[in-house]
DNA sequence: CTCATGTCAGCAACACTGACATTT
DNA sequence: CAAATGTCAGTGCTGCTGACATGA
């Protein structure tokens, strides 16, 4: 069946800034998947070109290290983007555990529009807050993500 | 494998909204679920349970609308919540179609324990605010929550 | 007939666990 | 031997789609 129209307006939420940011971040992350969907893309897709075109061509357990992706989602991610021909994956003659991924032209190109796609979606996800706002929010989130991602107890 | 932990500074992605959003939902979430599993629950059975106390006995189609929870995952989380038998499930008399869910006297001491739990959680997630900053955090997540969710386009 | 309700199976994205083989 | 690397299978939560049966 349908979703009929939420009506997600419990007092006892809307005050709630875990639910306040996890509902957020569901439009949020809807559409930024329908701005990359439309270029044939996910975030995982995203995140590694981004990361590759910064760090360069590097192991996958290293990129893992760097783009936040789990080690194991990086197979399947390195894969989707080896089959679009976006990055190559080549066995590292000094140390025969690794893969050197490194991000093809294809690659760049595709980072630019999904670049393009996320610039798109900040201001749509943003609109209803003034410039000066939106950098208190990106200043408030970022505090509070530093502060637990140095502390993972 | 384990997780290293993680180093997302890529400079793109800590000046994108969405992302700070997204990454910040994931430590809440993380951190609401923890308190959660520790009274053997999940998130959506603090929102039916939430929802019930709210508007009394409904039907689970009521329910998902008032609760968000979409109308498919309804069935699982009373089936889950019934099994502890926190809420019952009964026939409607006066329409064979629906079930009425009530919450019982075990459901809202559980109910309890969630909100306790949240609470801590709050402070917890938003530990480098300031009272002051929390209030502007939490009002301008709001705006834009409100802001796409009467604009589902 | 149409619509609402409830049920069920299944998918997608993200984060994560455990196991395993190989190489250092 | 221990540690690192890559692979694979599978889990959990949230959100969602489609199909189906039944009753209003």
């Amino acid at each position: 069946m349908e979703t009929p129209a939420q009506d997600p307006s419990h007092a006892a939420l809307l005050g709630m800034p875990s639910w306040l940011i996890s509902q957020t971040a569901v439009h949020a992350g809807r559409l930024v998947n329908e701005g990359f969907a439309a270029v044939d893309a996910r975030g995982y897709h995203y995140r590694l070109l981004a990361t590759l075109k910064e760090s360069g061509p590097a192991s996958q357990a290293d990129l893992g290290r760097r783009s936040g992706i789990h080690f194991s989602d990086m197979v399947a991610t390195v894969n989707e983007l080896a089959e679009r021909e976006l990055v190559t994956r080549a066995p590292d003659p000094a140390d025969r555990r690794r893969n050197v991924i490194t991000i093809t032209e294809a690659g760049r190109e595709q980072l630019g529009r999904l670049e393009r796609q996320l610039a798109k979606v900040q201001d749509e996800l943003l609109a209803p807050l003034s410039p000066d706002e939106r950098d208190q929010l990106t200043g408030l989130l970022l505090r509070v993500l530093t502060h637990h991602i140095r502390r993972p107890a």
